[in-house]
RNA sequence: GGCGCCUUGGUCAAGUGGUUAAGACUCCGCCCUCUCACGGCGGCUUCAAGGGUUCGAAUCCCUUAGGCGUCACCA
């Protein structure tokens, strides 16, 4: 039988990371089986309806690099595939049950008649046989005075109609799935398998985890696209969420090699909590893989306002290795946007032997020196200063220490002296070493 | 509260009766080095607790604790 799986969100506006994560291993687990993903929009309760939340879904499907082989907006057999279209269908599977005795009319709903005595089980692939009382099952709705079926009727109907053979959703319905049992039954259908995935939780202040929400800082996959991670880096991260290949450490995977290496018994029963060092950590292993043109052709598309228009892609060259999400670009690069106002002490450096006093002789030297560069490149640059250490007899952490102090007003920057020079341009440079030296003299 | 699910380092996790209990992230140290980063090397920390079974248990059984979920005309 060709395996089919689903993913039947229902539009409430964003796609949650674990919804993304949800989606992504029932793709993974058809595509690993050549089979048939279907997306399916379950908007069953107009109460809360978004507008343009389809598109969102959609939307982020495509970024993430999920592509449905039938389902709404994609086509297929089962059309249509939004529940709300679908109210005849329920309606008529719904008065069977009533014929056959399964169900029966309530205050203009309908019920599902549970059984009082006895138990029904069935088996998740990843947590085994599962089992409940028949006597903790209450009679739940079927169909709503509305006209709409539940999420637990329409459910069922829809997996059956679409021929879904493996449900792959939230353990929060893990207790609801002998409603859905006794519901095959009934019709008499066969039961397709159930997997059912473990929460993925979010760190809380106080060490304690739980299931990751808003509260959590950016939770959707919007959110995370806009903090500068990568489509791919974040379906990446996600995918080792809650699942191991276990027959590999390998850890960097392209959709392709998830597929690859995508297996059921990978998925893991406990919860996973959600680490954003962890994220950032494989964004900037992305980061480094990147060729320098997309590296920055990316990082200028998620700025406003491109940077040092001509430079840009030199100061991004700089960055690829330094920044863990593209929005650490402008922390890291305002310094030279504009001078940072800095305590001379910011000179003062033991390892390579700085102190204001010898800051005072030697920065005026270096001007001097720079000045003459006519020039202004990164080579010349080196090689001018090279030169002065040479004339100085000094080590040459110490000039560089101080030019690129003085430059920069940082101790930290991106890159080196001469880095930070060509940046800047001569003027500038040449500017900001000399009002630097000013407040060095009258320290 | 009833019922259900879960429990290997701070985090993701491998492990299915015999291992020095993999690997990754984080953190720390060293090397490289004008700073940071990259790269390289090394280190800290773990089987929730308590009982069994067994020559031997993270692995099997029981109890306890904790976490999560569910008890809707929400999904």
């Amino acid at each position: 039988m060709r395996v089919r799986t689903r993913f039947a969100p229902s539009p409430t506006g964003f796609m949650h990371i674990g919804n993304l994560r949800t989606a992504l291993y029932a793709y993974l687990f058809a595509k690993s089986n050549h089979g048939d993903f279907i997306l399916r929009i379950e908007d069953t309760d107009q109460a809360r309806y978004v507008e343009g939340a389809v598109d969102v879904i959609k939307n982020t499907l495509k970024a993430a690099g999920i592509t449905p082989d039938e389902g709404e907006g994609f086509g297929g057999k089962f059309a249509p595939y939004v529940q709300s279209q679908r109210k005849e269908i329920y309606k008529k599977y719904a008065e069977e049950l009533i014929e056959k005795g399964f169900a029966y009319r309530d205050e203009g709903a309908i019920r599902q008649k549970m059984p009082k005595t006895g138990e029904t089980s069935f088996r998740d692939e990843i947590h085994g046989v599962v089992t409940i009382k028949n006597e903790e099952l209450e009679d739940q709705i079927l169909l709503k005075s509305d006209g709409m079926p539940t999420y637990n009727f329409a459910n069922v109907i829809d997996d059956h109609l679409m021929e879904v053979t493996h449900i792959i959703r939230g353990t929060e319905f893990i207790t609801s799935t002998p409603k859905h049992v006794l519901l095959y039954q009934a019709f008499e259908w066969d039961l397709p398998t159930f997997i059912h995935l473990a929460p993925v939780m979010g760190k809380n202040p106080d060490g304690s985890t739980s299931k990751l929400s808003k509260r959590h800082g950016a939770t959707s996959f919007d959110d995370l696209c806009k903090m500068g991670y990568l489509p791919e880096a974040i379906v990446n991260y996600v995918a080792l969420l809650g699942w191991n290949p276990k027959t590999t450490n390998q850890e960097i995977f392209s959709m392709q090699e998830l597929i690859e290496n995508f297996s059921a018994d990978g998925l893991s029963k406990s919860p996973a909590v959600f680490d954003y060092d962890k994220l950032d950590w494989m964004n900037s292993e992305y980061f480094k893989a990147m060729s320098l043109e997309d590296f920055s052709n990316r990082a200028e598309k998620f700025l406003q306002k491109k940077i040092l228009d001509d430079k840009f892609e030199f100061l991004m060259s700089l960055l690829q290795t330094r920044i863990s999400k593209f929005s650490e670009i402008e922390s890291a690069s305002k310094f030279l946007i504009a001078l940072p106002e800095f305590d001379p002490s910011l000179f003062v450096n033991k390892k390579n032997k700085v102190t204001i006093e010898n800051s005072r002789e030697i920065l005026p030297k270096a001007i001097e020196s720079l000045e003459k560069v006519e020039n202004w490149t990164n080579e010349n640059l080196s090689e001018n200063l090279a030169e002065l250490i040479e004339s100085l007899g000094v080590k040459k952490g110490l000039v560089f220490w101080i030019v690129r102090v003085a430059a920069s007003g940082q101790s930290v920057t991106p890159g080196g002296v001469t880095e930070v020079l060509y940046l800047l341009g001569k003027d500038e440079s040449i500017s900001r070493l000399k009002k630097n030296l000013a407040n060095l003299e009258s320290a």
